[in-house]
DNA sequence: TCTGGGGTCCTCAGACGA
DNA sequence: TCTGTCGTCTGAGGACCC
């Protein structure tokens, strides 16, 4: 019988990660469909899967893959659309079983999260104890699975989670153990023989690089040395992945880490030339945007726009203002403006709008805006003095909160309003959001 | 049928002021 | 007054994460 370890950990770490989260959400939905590849992503021309049951993981469909690739590899997969707003709503129910282990908990999007339990132990026992117990209270009272890994630091949890997680091979699913623990004289003998992508911060372009130096492990990575990586990656990087290759991470466990940008984006079925449809389309991104600060009660400083082309080469500009925004209508002014500056011929893709250098709203003021000022001119000043936006955002807030969030906005939006970052989810038409514009 | 959307962090270059 | 250096800020782009 395998002796439980956790104890002698100090910190002790949790990763609970969701197994496909939202194909999951959608068989509690419909129950009728258990068993069966169930695909969950944009199911419009231009859709990749966000969630696929291990079902369709068999055929070789995976997450981030785009929705073409998995029609031709799973024919006969169920496809739905996904609904963003039904998982915020298992993900909150979720996070209310965490609040109950300790008040320590750091969400990563919406399936998984870092819970920091050195501090339950006395009252609730082992993290190995804490583990199951919390498997258990999720299948029970949501119905849903997940796979919790344990160690003494995030990294070492996460990779331990991803250990105790169900295999898939062409063959069939094979069950995960459900919980892994690495306790910390087994953390080199666990992480070394590990591929280099395992680790945080080593995507398709740093695993390429490392490739081409023979480096194919995180073992290879800590036997490297610190100077190679440096020299090859990049001050920040490098010394990065030769700390994380030693199992040192001191990255502690943050609850409610407070949002740095708030932005919209949107690619579309098709390529836009015309200039008059992409300027709509910044004005109904920014309301959402707009939309999005109001209710954090925030406002942000720098105006950042994103177009992506064809060819799908992407390029960004962005502005600073002297003071922070908030309102719609300042907001695409600046998108606007910046959208002038661009070479539209190739054909936009994908349109974005988002703001940065956040601040609350009380703290930086309002910049206030002319109904007669050019978008040039707010970004030539900076600001444009004249009418105040605020009562105009509160009497919107108040009539979305009201009616709902449609029921207002921008004259220019009427053929194009979009909902709020509902990624994936159905339109009221029933099309795919991303065919919603 | 051809690659989402919402983010964070890092690097680098250029401008600018002390 | 001119020049060089340094730090900071901004803008742009890239890589990465879920």
């Amino acid at each position: 019988m395998p002796v439980d370890r956790s104890m002698e950990l100090v910190p002790a770490v949790l990763h609970v990660d969701m197994d496909a989260f939202f194909a999951a959400v959608e068989l509690l939905d419909h129950p009728e469909l258990a068993g069966q590849p169930v695909i969950v992503g944009g199911t419009g021309r231009r859709g990749v899967v966000a969630s696929c049951t291990y079902e369709a993981r068999r055929f070789g469909v995976h997450s981030a893959m785009p929705m073409f690739r998995a029609r031709d590899l799973c024919p006969h997969g169920v496809f739905l659309d996904g609904r963003h707003g039904r998982y915020s709503e298992m993900s909150e129910q979720l996070h209310e079983v965490f609040a109950t282990v300790t008040p320590l908990v750091e969400p990563i999007g919406l399936d998984e999260a870092f819970l920091d339990v050195t501090g339950s132990r006395r009252l609730l026992g082992s993290p190995v104890e804490i583990a199951h117990a919390l498997r258990a209270r999720i299948s029970d009272e949501l119905s849903l699975r997940c796979s919790v890994g344990i160690g003494r630091s995030k990294l070492i949890a996460k990779l331990a989670s991803e250990a105790a997680k169900p295999k898939v091979s062409r063959a069939g699913v094979e069950v995960g153990s459900g919980v892994h623990m690495v306790a910390a004289d087994e953390e080199l003998a666990f992480l070394h023989p590990l591929p280099i992508e395992a680790l945080w911060g080593v995507g398709p372009a740093t695993a390429k690089r490392l490739h081409a130096l023979g480096i194919t492990t995180v073992g290879d990575i800590a036997s490297v040395g610190e100077a190679v990586l440096v020299r090859q990656l990049g001050r920040a990087h490098g010394e990065h992945l030769a700390a994380l290759a030693s199992a040192r991470d001191p990255a502690p466990v943050v609850p409610g880490r407070a949002a740095k940008s708030i932005g919209h984006e949107q690619t579309f079925p098709t390529d836009i030339t015309d200039v008059g449809v992409l300027r709509a389309k910044i004005v109904a991104m920014s309301d959402s945007v707009a939309d999005l600060l109001a209710r954090e009660h925030l406002a942000g400083r720098t105006v950042t726009l994103k177009v992506r082309f064809g060819d799908f080469t992407t390029l960004t500009r962005s502005h600073t203002l002297d003071i922070g925004v908030d309102a719609s209508a300042a907001i695409s002014a600046v998108a606007d403006a910046l959208l002038e500056a661009v070479d539209l011929v190739a054909g936009v893709r994908l349109l974005g709008v988002s703001v940065s250098a956040l601040a609350a709203r009380d703290t930086t003021r309002q910049l206030s805006f002319s109904l007669e000022a050019r978008p040039s001119d707010l970004v030539d000043r900076g600001s444009v003095a004249q009418t105040s936006w605020d009562e105009v955002a509160q009497a919107v807030a108040a009539i979305r909160t009201r009616f709902g969030k449609l029921a207002v906005g921008p004259v220019s939006t009427l053929d194009v309003r979009t909902d709020p970052p509902e990624w994936w989810g159905p339109s009221r038409d029933g099309q795919s959001a991303e065919g919603a514009g």
